[in-house]
DNA sequence: GTGAAAGCGCTAACAT
DNA sequence: ATGTTAGCGCTTTCAC
C-alpha cells in the first residue's frame, strides 16, 4: 500500500506538506497543492484511517446502534443518518444490538466503547443504568432516537400526545367501539414507546367518557403478520365488534386492514383504521395515519452530533421534538349506523 | 481516557504483558492475566482500535457495501453477516451506496479504499471495471452477495435456473396464460439478477412451446406498491386475463395478489401467484414461492472472508451456489376451466 | 510556504 | 513468564 512517505518522495516534498495539501489546510501553495493531488491520485494513495484516527484523535466514523435493521421505522432512520453522514465524509458502524441479553454486553464493551468512533446514535433503544454511565464517560456526543430515555438527549415525537390526536380523531368521527393494538417491540426495547401510546389512546378514551375493554386491547408485537392474526382472531369472537381501530404503528394498522378482509369486513364501511407512522405501505393501502418522518429524525439527529464535533451551528442542540400529523385517507370514516 | 500505560502501572507489570493478557495470549500466567483484567475492567480501559489497527495492520471491521438497507433482501443478508461478525468479534462499516452516480465514486474512494476495513462484502451491487481494479489492488479478501459480478468471487442463487422452475410450476398445473413481473432494480444495479430470472421464465414457456405476450411482460420495480399499481391496471384493461403470475420476487408477487383482491379476483381460484424469496409476509399471505436464505447467504458470505483472514477452514472458498427451493402454499392451483 | 521531529497507543520481535 | 524496544502511518507543534 502507497503510503504518505511515498507520495512525499515523488513529489519532492515533506510528508507534512503532503498531509496538509491533501486535507485543503492553508499554508501550501496552490501549486503545490495540485501537484501533490495529482501524484497522490496517480500513485492510488488514500490516508489509512487508522494512522490518521491515532494521530488526531477523530475517528470519521459515527456509531449507530439499533435493535434491528428490518423494521421499517428503524431502516428509515439509518438512511437519514446515512446521508448526513456522507454529506460530512463520515463512515457508519453499525451495532445492531438486540434488546438484551446474549451477546449484548459484550458488544457494547468491545465495539461501541472500543473509540473506533467520535459519536454515538442510538435508535429505539433502552439502555440500562450502568450502559448510560459507560457511554458518559466514553464522552462523546451522543444521541438517541425514537423514545426518550433519561439523561440522554433524543428526538421523538411525543408518543402519548400523538396517540391520543388518533383516537381523537376516531372519536371525532362518530366511534365509541374502539380497539387498540400496541403491545411491545421485541426486539427494540423502549418500553416508553409502546407504553406512551398506550397512555394517549387512554387519555383521548377517557376525556371522552368513553369506557374502553380489556379484550380489544390487543397485541399487535409491532408486527404486520402478528397483528392481522391477532385482529383475525378477534373478528372470529362472538360478540360486537369494534367500529374502529387505533394501531400503534402502520404496519400493525396494515395488519389489521387485512385480517378485515381475510373476514369480508369492509374499510371505512365497517371498520375504520388508524395507525402511525406514514410507513412505505400506507399511501397504497388508503391508510390514515398519523405521519412522522424518520428519515429527517436520523438526518437531524447525525448533524446534531457532527454539529457538536466540529462546532457547527447545530452544536450542543438539546432534545428535539419531531412532528407528527393526521394524514387523512381513506381508511377512516364515520361508523355505519 | 485510560491507556494501556494505565493499566500497566496499575497492575506493576509491562505494557506488553497488559496486552498480552487482555487479547488472551499465551505466554502470560493465570493468576497475572486475572490481576490485569480485574483492573482493566476497574478502570474501564478499552483498547483503542486506532492504535491496535495501526500496530497490528488488522482492523476487526468488515465493509458491507449494499444499494439500500430498506429492501428485503439486503436487510436480510446484513443481518446475517451481522451475526457472522459478532460470533468474530468484527464491527461492521455499512456504505450504503446507491447505483450509480451521486457521490458513489467519491464513497467509494474516500471512504471503502480507506483501509478502515479488512475485507469488503458487497451486496446486490454490479461495479464498473474501474472499481473492481481499486478493489483488487486494494488487496483484501471481497465478496459479492446476490447476482454475479465477473471477477469477483459470489453467493447467490441460479437466477437463471430457479425462474425457470417456478415457471415451470404453474406450467406443471396446466397454467398457459402466463404473465410476468419483471423490472430492474433501481436501487441496486445489478441488472444480471432480473434478466436472469426474465431468462428463466422465457426458457420454461418456450420449452413448453407456450408463445409470451409482450403485454403480460410486466414491470414492477422490485416493489410491492409499483407491482400492486401494475397488475392492478392490467386488471383494468379488456381482454383475457392471465390465470397465473409468476414475480421476480415475493414482494411484487404480493403485490400482484393485493391487485387480485382490488378487482376481486379470487386466488388461486381464479389466478395462481408465484414468486421468488419467501419474503417474511409471505407465509401469511399463503404465497407460493421459490424460499432462498439470503440471512445465510450474508452468514456464509462473512464467515468466508473472516477465514480468509485467519486461515480459517472456509478460507479461499469460491463462489458458492445458494438455493432455493420450491415451498407450495395456497396462492397456487390448476386453472379453472 | 515548507520541513523536522515528537508523539498518538498500541503490537510484535527480540531479549531475558 | 515477563520486559524492552522499534515501529505502524499519520497529525501537529515548532522552527525556519
Amino acid at each position: 500500500m502507497t503510503s504518505i512517505d511515498d507520495v512525499a518522495h515523488a513529489s519532492g516534498v515533506s510528508i507534512a506538506t503532503v498531509s496538509r495539501a491533501l486535507r485543503g489546510l492553508p499554508n501550501v501553495s496552490e501549486a503545490t497543492r495540485q501537484r501533490i493531488q495529482g501524484i497522490a491520485e496517480e500513485l492510488g494513495y488514500v490516508a489509512s484511517s487508522s494512522a490518521s484516527g491515532l494521530a488526531s484523535g477523530r475517528t470519521l466514523a459515527m456509531g449507530v446502534v439499533a435493535p434491528s435493521v428490518s423494521r421499517w421505522f428503524y431502516t428509515t432512520v439509518i438512511e437519514g443518518i446515512d446521508s448526513a453522514l456522507r454529506d460530512a465524509n463520515y463512515d457508519m458502524i453499525l451495532y445492531n444490538l438486540a434488546s438484551r441479553g446474549g451477546d449484548r454486553e459484550r458488544v457494547f464493551h468491545r465495539s461501541i466503547l472500543r473509540k473506533r468512533t467520535d459519536a454515538l446514535i442510538a435508535v429505539g433503544m433502552d439502555f440500562t443504568a450502568a450502559e448510560r454511565e459507560q457511554l458518559l464517560s466514553l464522552g462523546h456526543p451522543t444521541i438517541m432516537i425514537g423514545g426518550p430515555v433519561r439523561g440522554i438527549r433524543h428526538i421523538g415525537i411525543e408518543e402519548r400526545g400523538v396517540a391520543q390526536e388518533a383516537t381523537e380523531y376516531l372519536i371525532s368521527l362518530g366511534h365509541r367501539d374502539i380497539a387498540h393494538i400496541g403491545g411491545d417491540d421485541d426486539e427494540g426495547l423502549n418500553r416508553q414507546v409502546p407504553l406512551g401510546r398506550r397512555r394517549g389512546f387512554l387519555d383521548a378514551m377517557q376525556a371522552a367518557g368513553i369506557s374502553t375493554r380489556d379484550d380489544w386491547m390487543m397485541s399487535g408485537g409491532f408486527s404486520l403478520t402478528v397483528s392481522r392474526a391477532v385482529i383475525n382472531e378477534l373478528f372470529d369472537r362472538p360478540g360486537p365488534r369494534p367500529t374502529a381501530i387505533f394501531a400503534n404503528s402502520d404496519e400493525m394498522a396494515i395488519g389489521a386492514m387485512l385480517a378485515a378482509m381475510d373476514h369480508g369486513v369492509s374499510i371505512p364501511g365497517d371498520l375504520s383504521v388508524i395507525g402511525i407512522d406514514n410507513h412505505d405501505l400506507s399511501e397504497s393501502f388508503g391508510l390514515t395515519t398519523m405521519a412522522q418522518d424518520p428519515y429527517e429524525q436520523g438526518s437531524l439527529g447525525a448533524r446534531i452530533l457532527l454539529d457538536d464535533l466540529t462546532g457547527g451551528p447545530l452544536s450542543r442542540k438539546t432534545s428535539v421534538r419531531a412532528t407528527a400529523r393526521l394524514l387523512r385517507r381513506r381508511s377512516t370514516a364515520p361508523p355505519q349506523r
